[in-house]
DNA sequence: TCTTTGACTGAGTGACCATTCAGTTTTTAC
DNA sequence: GTAAAAACTGAATGGTCACTCAGTCAAAGA
C-alpha cells in the first residue's frame, strides 16, 4: 500500500523474472533496474545487495507456491487417498507447465550453492521440499486408512514419488523428455509402487 | 604422449575439478591456470575460450562415464533382468558417492542453459542420458524376456527409474536427504513398478 | 509554511576477469 | 646444427558490473 512497498514489490517481481528465466549470473542489477524503471541506486536501497534481493525472491516464491498448493486442496474433494495423490501429482504438473520459468528457479544450482554456506537460504529450500512432499505424504496416510493403498513407510514413499514428479519436471524444461508423454506411465508406476505387493 | 597433450590433458583435469566443485562462473580461467601451474595464455592456446574448455570437460565426463558402465557390465554376470537392474542402480548410486564433485557438473544448470543455443552441448546431454537409460532399458528387456518382469512399456519405464535415481542423488548431493537411507524402498518400489500387476 | 524523515537517483569507483598478443622457449624436421 | 613450427608466457587491455554516495525530491507532521 504504503509508496515504497509498491516499488520494492515491482522489483521483486521483475527480478524474479529475469532471475528465473537467465540465472544469478546472467542477469544485472541493471538488467534489473530497466525492467522495473527505477535506478540501480533503489534496487540497493530496498534490498542490500544481489544475494539479498536473490534470497528475497525464492522467499516470495516459497510462500506462493505453499499457498497455490494451500488453495487447490481445499478447494477440491477427493474420494480416496490415491485420488488425492493423482491429484496433486497433476497440479504439481500442471503448475511447472503454467509458469515453466518460475520453476527453474528451483532447478537452478546457483540457489543450493548459496545454501552450502548461508543457513537461511537452506531453511527456504528445506520448508519449500518439505511442504511439498508434506502433501504427499498426507495424500498416503489417507490411502491407507481408506485402504486404497498398501500398508507402506510413508514418508519414504512420498519422497520417492516426490523425486519422480520433480525429475520429470526438470527433464521436461530441458527438453530432454516430454512430461506429457509419460503421464499416464507415472501415475501407473505410482500406484504400484502403493497399491500391490509382490515381491 | 606428446609433450603439448600432457598440459592440456592437465588443464582439462584441473578444470574439471574446480567447474563441478565450484560451478562455470565461480571459476575463473586464473584459478585453473594456477592450479594446473601454466600461464593463463596456455590456456587459450589449447582451448579458445572459457567456454570451449567448460564444453570439453563436459564431453571429456561423457566419454568416462559412460566407459565405467561399460566396464562395470561387461565385468559382471547378472542372473536376471531384475538382478541387473538392481546392479546398475547401485552402481548409479556408487559412482555419484565416489565422484559426488563430478556428478555436480550434471547437476548444474550452466550446461542446460549453453544447449538451448548451442547444439552440440544439447547432443552431449543427451548422449549421456540416452546411454545411461538405454542400460536401464536393456535390463528391462532382458527381465521380460527372462519372465523376472511384467511386460512393460520398457523405454517409458526406464526413463521414469532413471529419473528416480537421479533425481535421489540429486537431493543427496543437496544434502536435502541422504540416498543411503531410502536405497532399500528405492529397489522395492522398482520391483513394484516391474514385477506385479494390479490395477 | 517549514522541517524532518524517508524514498529515490545515477554518475562514479574499484575490482574482477576473459581474452589478446608480442615475444620467448621448446620441439621437430632436415 | 639450424631453421621452421609449435608450445608457451604473462603483462596489458577493455569491458562488465556490483555497490557507493552526495545530492534531489516527496510526503507527513508541527
Amino acid at each position: 500500500m504504503p509508496r515504497s512497498q509498491t516499488k520494492k514489490n515491482a522489483i521483486l517481481e521483475e527480478a524474479t523474472k529475469l532471475f528465473s528465466e537467465h540465472g544469478y549470473w546472467d542477469t544485472s542489477i541493471s538488467d534489473i533496474s530497466q525492467a522495473t524503471g527505477v535506478a540501480d541506486g533503489t534496487i540497493f536501497y530496498h534490498f542490500h545487495s544481489k544475494e539479498e534481493l536473490f534470497l528475497a525472491v525464492l522467499k516470495n516464491f516459497k510462500e506462493k507456491l505453499i499457498s497455490a498448493f494451500s488453495n487447490h486442496l481445499n478447494n477440491h474433494e477427493f474420494e480416496t487417498g490415491m485420488d488425492m495423490l493423482e491429484g496433486v501429482i497433476s497440479f504439481y504438473l500442471a503448475q511447472a507447465n503454467k509458469m515453466e520459468k518460475r520453476f527453474f528457479l528451483l532447478h537452478r544450482h546457483h540457489y543450493y550453492q548459496i545454501a552450502a554456506h548461508n543457513p537461511n537460504c537452506w531453511q527456504q529450500l528445506e520448508e519449500i521440499y518439505s511442504s511439498l512432499i508434506d502433501i504427499f505424504e498426507q495424500a498416503i496416510h489417507i490411502g491407507q486408512q481408506d485402504r486404497s493403498m498398501k500398508t507402506v513407510d510413508a514418508s519414504k514413499k512420498a519422497f520417492l514419488i516426490f523425486t519422480l514428479v520433480d525429475g520429470i519436471v526438470r527433464f521436461n524444461t530441458y527438453k530432454l523428455y516430454r512430461a506429457d508423454a509419460i503421464y499416464d506411465e507415472l501415475i501407473d508406476s505410482c500406484r504400484s509402487m502403493l497399491q500391490s505387493s509382490t515381491n
